[in-house]
RNA sequence: GCCUUCGUAGUUCAAUGGAUAGAACAGGGCUCUUCUAAGGCCUUAAUGUAGGUUCGAUUCCUACCGAAGGCACCA
């Protein structure tokens, strides 16, 4: 039993000696945003007064004088308007830093344990950019995949792309029509925008595209797919690149070009549920209280809807011992999604209770929307390219052995500490000058931190100072903050949104960079191992915090 | 018009229904002969409007105002 549960049991205890019977769990401690209100803190007193006709504050005292001492607890107080205030001692604290330091896992939980999820996400189609709204589900979808799995889950990485459908079309067009070599596939996000405007604009133009449109599904015209084949490959070839430099690793790629004739057949299957309508075949969603959706157009091919039944089915049968299949996605796809479960709870209820969509929102530019129709786009590659360009000259001017690698880490770190700082499905106002500022809230201050900690412990071991933690001694912010990182985890598996630890390892970082700033660490007296101990169990949580982040955690800036 | 999400310092974001609403950037002032100044310290500044529920509301409910997304053959 950790100091929660055994806190919460005694409080449920006090109050039920004042005839207010409450279960356990159902007890609010939380940790006061100040610390001189000590460790953990609860309103029950609050909460309760009315039910046992006493004063809030009596309440509280009473409370107080029925829990006596705590194991673990040196403090318990009443303050304000009737808070109970527990402060740890220096023991309880020690005691988990020991496990920090112990602890090849440290941070790990047990919310998912034994779970199997699948997780999609990324999902750039070929022959468009790789833009940065792909960067943004990529963050979060990698940073997910490792808050799950250190809930105790197996995760399968998944990517889903679009290598089928009008968007493919209206580039291959375009390619055609400006004559770019299907090899050069920075050129392929120009003839998408070329495509796609022709396509909205000039009828003639619509009704050829539709025509490539047709002969992709079919695979009927040899020109067409020898330039659909080298295209896409290259495409793909291009999409790794960035892979690598944001560290991700997928275990399977799924494309729209074998998702669809899976989900034809579906839609197909179950003509009760997908009903013809002016040719097309709809899921009469309106019934549900949402949008009525075309699953197969009036020719023949099928949508995006239809794909991803599709592609779910996919997932099922290649992974069956699934209990979660997620799908990050922007929020524009919230409302077919929705339309998409409801289809699937008729046709295949087994698979479509473990769908589980996680939107996000979008990547802004201050004067709006991104548009890859215009080619109106910032690419990936670019955006991590003028990071890096920002970070050469200070990264030329660290201890870091590859000034190219650090400053690639420190772009990676920025980009993707800005995505992930705030809450899951919100839009963000990319502000390019924060971005390359690499200063105060940023990935890169979190980095620095964690350099400065790995300086110390390297010194520290070359003038042979062992870290030992001295566990009399009172405990600190620093190491008080430390404490609650076990609790940070689960918290943020429970909410699946990364940007709970993204907050916590900002904090931490900059706990630990004003305690630097005022203590020295290897100061030759007897106090400097317990010191060392401190800055070893900090690198170690902030090295965690940013791995669950997906960020890159140099040990020299 | 209907549905969904969202309105917090000048700006970009925090705050499992809790105490004095936290950061960062921008502005002003300090701080490197001391383990890394991508750092630290000080300073000004905010909950869209009106009700309701609650011991307590940025958080939950209602209305209004404003923003973004969606509303059948794009994804």
């Amino acid at each position: 039993m950790n100091i929660v549960q055994t806190l919460q049991q005694a409080l449920s205890q006090a109050l039920g000696a004042h005839g207010v019977v409450v279960d356990k769990n159902s007890i609010q401690l939380d940790h006061p945003a100040d610390m001189s209100h000590g460790d953990y803190a609860t309103g029950i007193a609050l909460q309760y007064a009315k039910q046992t006709g006493k004063a809030p504050k009596a309440l509280a005292d009473d409370i107080v004088t029925a829990l006596g001492t705590i194991e673990g607890v040196s403090k318990i107080e009443v303050a304000g308007p009737g808070f109970i205030n527990f402060t740890l001692s220096a023991n309880a604290v020690a005691h988990t830093l020991l496990t920090a330091l112990s602890y090849e896992n440290w941070g790990v939980n047990v919310y998912q344990k034994g779970k199997n999820v699948l997780i999609e996400y990324t999902d750039p189609n070929p022959f468009k950019a790789f833009h940065i709204g792909h960067l943004m589900s990529n963050a979060i979808g990698e940073s997910l995949s490792r808050i799950i799995e250190n809930a105790g889950a197996h995760v399968t990485r998944a990517n889903y792309q679009g290598d089928l459908g009008v968007h493919v079309a209206c580039a291959i067009w375009g390619i055609q029509q400006l004559g770019i070599h299907p090899e050069s596939a920075d050129e392929f996000g120009r003839a998408y925008a070329h495509g796609a405007t022709a396509y909205k604009e000039n009828t003639d133009a619509k009704s050829e595209i539709d025509t490539i449109n047709k002969k992709l599904y079919d695979r009927s015209d040899e020109g067409i797919n020898n330039l659909y084949d080298t295209g896409r490959k290259e495409s793909l070839a291009a999409f790794e690149k960035i892979y690598t430099m944001l560290g991700t690793t997928f275990d399977h790629y799924f494309f729209e070009s074998e998702a669809a004739p899976v989900g034809k057949e579906i839609v197909l299957a179950h003509p009760q549920t997908f009903v013809e309508s002016d040719g097309a075949r709809i899921f009469k969603g309106e019934e549900y209280g949402l949008h009525t959706r075309v699953f197969i157009n009036s020719q023949g091919l099928p949508t995006y809807e239809a794909k991803e039944l599709g592609v779910t089915k996919l997932k099922q049968d290649l992974y069956p011992e699934s209990d979660q299949f997620i799908v990050v996605t922007a929020n524009e796809i919230a409302e077919y999604f929705k339309v998409l479960k409801k289809a699937m709870e008729i046709v295949f209820p087994e698979i479509a209770e473990k769908l589980l969509h996680v939107p996000h929102g979008f990547l802004r530019l201050p004067t709006g929307k991104m548009s890859s129709r215009t080619g109106d786009v910032i690419t990936g590659e670019s955006l991590l390219i003028a990071l890096a360009e920002a970070a050469r000259e200070r990264a030329s001017e660290s201890r870091a052995d590859d000034p190219a690698i650090l400053a690639q880490q420190v772009a990676v770190g920025a980009i993707k500490y800005q995505i992930l700082r705030q809450a899951n499905g919100k839009d963000i106002i990319f502000d390019r000058e924060k971005a390359l500022s690499l200063e105060g809230d940023s990935g890169p201050y979190i980095q620095y931190a964690y350099a400065r900690a790995c300086a110390i412990l390297t010194k520290a071991g070359e003038s042979g100072v062992v870290a030992k933690l001295d566990e009399s001694e009172a405990p600190i912010h620093l190491t008080r903050f430390i404490y609650r990182f076990p609790e940070i985890t689960e918290r943020t598996v429970e909410n699946l949104a990364p940007h709970t630890i993204a907050n916590y390892a900002l904090l931490l970082a900059a706990e630990f960079n004003s305690w630097y700033a005022q203590v020295q660490v290897l100061d030759e007296t007897p106090a400097a191992p317990h010191k060392v101990a401190i800055v070893a169990a900090t690198a170690k949580t902030l090295e965690r915090c940013l791995y669950l982040l997906g960020i890159p955690a140099p040990n020299k800036m």
